[in-house]
DNA sequence: TGCTAACCGAGACGGTACGTCGCGTCTTGTT
DNA sequence: AACAAGACGCGACGTACCGTCTCGGTTAGCA
C-alpha cells in the first residue's frame, strides 16, 4: 500500500520548475527525448519528486497542457456560428503551432499506450467536443445548422481534417486552410444548385 | 563505412518469420511491448538478422504495412462518387478495425519521433491521398463536385473525421459512421434549401 | 565527461553480492563462462551496478583476491629462512587448490589482455615479490644467503617453478614439491663437495 | 556425424594466408582481438575455410608455433651443461621477445579455457621438458648433476623463473638473465664454503 | 573434353554476451 | 516530511563474434 503524499508541503517552486522543464524539453528535443530523468536533471530536481506527485512524463504535461487550456478562451457566441468555428479553430491552428503543439502532439501519442495520458488525453478532448458540440447546438436552434444533423459527428468532421493534416501528414497548416474546410463543411462538395 | 548486406543471400523463410511475428506481437501486445527483442525471440531468428534487414523495429511493421497495402485493391469507380468513397472508407474502416489496424496505429505513433517511419508513413498517406484525389478529380470533372473545391482538402475532410474518430477519440467506428460523414460532406451542414 | 558514483551510498549487500558470486562462478564454471550477465544475475543485481562500480569482470576477481590477500599473514620471519619460505609456499600451493586458485588463474590469464587486470596482477605480484624480498634481505644479513644474490632475481626462482608446473604445465602441486625445490635452490644442483 | 574434408583437395595458399594472417595480427593486436573474423577477413578467406581445417583459432596459432619450433635446432649438447643450458635459454629468451612470443602467450592463455589448445600446449611445453631433461641426464651421467637432483624439477627451475618474469610480471628478459638464474641453479643460494 | 564432387570466397544465419540507457523504486542525508 | 541526489533491480537497446549454414565460382580427378 503506497504512502499518499501531503500535497500542503508540497514545494511549489519545484512544481512549476518541473512542468516548466517539461514542457521547454518537448518543444525543444520531442516528445521521446523528454526521459523523466532529462526532465529532473533541467528543473534541478530529484526524479522522486516527479515520480511523488505525477505517474508519468505524460502526466506532467497533461498538467501543462490543462493549465494552458484553462487560461484560454471559451468558445466564441457572436451568432454567427461560421465565423466563432472559424475564430476557434484558428485558435487550434496557433496553439498546434505553438510549443503548446509539440506537447500536445507527445500527449496524443503517449495515449496510445499509457492509460493514465490516454484518460488524460480524454477529458480534454471530450471537453473541447463538448463545447463545440454546446456551440453548434446553439446554431442548429437558430436555423444555422441542418435539424437532422449530428453534431457530435459534425464536430469530428470540423476538426478532424485539421487533425489530419498537422498530426498526421506532419503538415503545418496553411494560412485560410480552416476557413476553406468550414466552406466545405458548410456548402457541402456537391455542386451549388443555381 | 558500413557495409549493406547482399539482398539475393537474404533468407526469405526468416523474412516472413520477422514479418509475422511482429505483425502478430503488436496485434497482441500493441505496439510499445513489440520489442526487437521479442519480435526475434517470437520468429526464432538473431535479433542481428532484423537489424541487418530494417533499422527499427517500425521499418519491420512499415513493411508489413506496406505489403498490405499493395494487396488491397485500387480505388473503384463505378462512376458513383459516394458510393465509391464509402466503399473506400469502408474498406479503411475494416483495415483500422483489423490487426493491420494496430500496427497502422503504432506507426503513426512512430513517425512522430522516428524519421525513418515518419518517412514510410508518409509515403502511405500521400499515396492513399492521391489515389482518392485522382477519383475526385474524374467526379469534379463528371460534375459530380464543386468545380472549385480543392481535392487535397476534400481528401482530408473525408478521411480526417474517420481518423479523428479512431485514432484520437480512441472509438470504434460505428456502422453507418462514414455514411454519415459523406452526407454531410457532400450536402454541407447548412440547412437545405427547398 | 563521465560520471564517478559516490561511494558513500554504495551497496554494502549488493558489494558483496557481487564478489560473492563472481567468486563462485569462476570456481563452479571457470573464468570464461563467468559472464559478468551471469555474476549479475546470480547475485540478484542489475547489470550496470557492477558497471558502475568495477570496469570489467577480471576488476571483481581482482578485488575479491586483494581482499583474500589482505586477511593472509605475514610473511613469516622464524629467523629459519629455508623454514619461513617452506611454510609461505606451502600457503600459496593451499591457495592454489583453494577456489582462489581458479580466480587467480583467470585474473593471470585476464591480465595478458586487459590492463585495469593487468595493473592489478602486477600490483598483488609485486607485493608478493617486495614481501619475500625482504625476508631474504633479512637472511641475507643473517648470513644465511650468498651476499652476492640478486634477491628478486632469487624470488622468481623459488615461484617460478611453481607456477610453471601449477600454471603452465597444469598440474597438481604434489606434496613436497617445494621442499624439493628448495633444496635444490639452496644448495644447488652442482655435485657436492665433501 | 561430421563429414571429413579432403586433405589432398586443401588449398594450401588458404593454409599459409591464414596462418600468417594469424600470426601477424597476434603480434599486432594480440591474442584477444585476433579473432577468427579478422583472420579470415585479413588472410581473404572465408570463415569456413578456417572451422574446416582448425577447431579453433588457438589451433591455427598451435600449427604456427609446432612448425616454428619444428625448424628451431635441437637442445645444444657441447658436454658443457651450463654453456648448453645458457644457449637453449637465451634462444627461448628471443623466442619471448619476437612475434612468436605474442603468439606463444597466447596459446598460453587460450590453454586455460580451451581443452584443444591446452592439448597442444603440453605437447609443446612436455616436448620442452623432454629435451631439457634427457641432456640433464647426460650431465647427471657425466657428474655435472647431482646424482639425486629429480630432473623434471631441475627443469622447472630453470625455465619456471624465466615464465615467472616474461609471463607473469610482464617484464623484458634482461641481459644476462638466465646466465645469473643458471649460476643460482647451480650453486645455490647458500653462503659459499671456503 | 565434359561431368561432378569438393573446396573456395563470401557472408547470412541463430545465438550469447557485451556495455549503455532509461525506467520506476529505494535509500541517504539536508532543509 | 518533502526535498536533491542518485544507487538500485530491471529490461531493452544496438553491436561484435561465435560457430554453422548456404550460396555461386572455381578446380580437380574420373568418364
Amino acid at each position: 500500500m503506497s504512502r499518499q503524499p501531503d500535497p500542503n508541503r508540497r514545494s511549489e517552486q519545484a512544481r512549476q520548475a518541473i512542468l516548466s522543464a517539461a514542457a521547454d524539453l518537448c518543444a525543444e528535443v520531442g516528445f521521446a527525448a523528454t526521459t523523466v530523468e532529462a526532465i529532473a536533471a533541467r528543473a534541478g530536481v530529484g526524479k522522486q519528486t516527479i515520480y511523488r506527485w505525477w505517474p508519468s512524463k505524460a502526466a506532467v504535461l497533461l498538467e501543462h497542457m490543462q493549465r494552458a487550456r484553462e487560461t484560454s478562451a471559451d468558445f466564441p457566441d457572436t451568432g454567427d456560428i461560421r465565423a466563432d468555428l472559424l475564430a476557434q479553430t484558428t485558435a487550434v491552428e496557433a496553439l498546434f503551432a505553438s510549443h503548446s503543439g509539440a506537447i500536445w502532439r507527445g500527449l496524443l501519442i503517449a495515449a496510445q499506450s499509457d492509460d493514465i495520458a490516454a484518460d488524460g488525453v480524454r477529458a480534454l478532448l471530450e471537453k473541447a467536443v463538448t463545447d463545440a458540440t454546446k456551440r453548434l447546438s446553439t446554431a442548429q436552434v437558430n436555423g444555422e445548422l441542418r435539424a437532422d444533423a449530428d453534431l457530435d459527428m459534425a464536430v469530428e468532421i470540423i476538426y478532424g481534417p485539421l487533425y489530419h493534416h498537422w498530426l498526421l501528414r506532419a503538415r503545418p497548416v496553411p494560412n485560410g486552410y480552416m476557413k476553406e474546410i468550414l466552406n466545405v463543411v458548410f456548402d457541402g462538395l456537391n455542386p451549388r444548385r443555381h
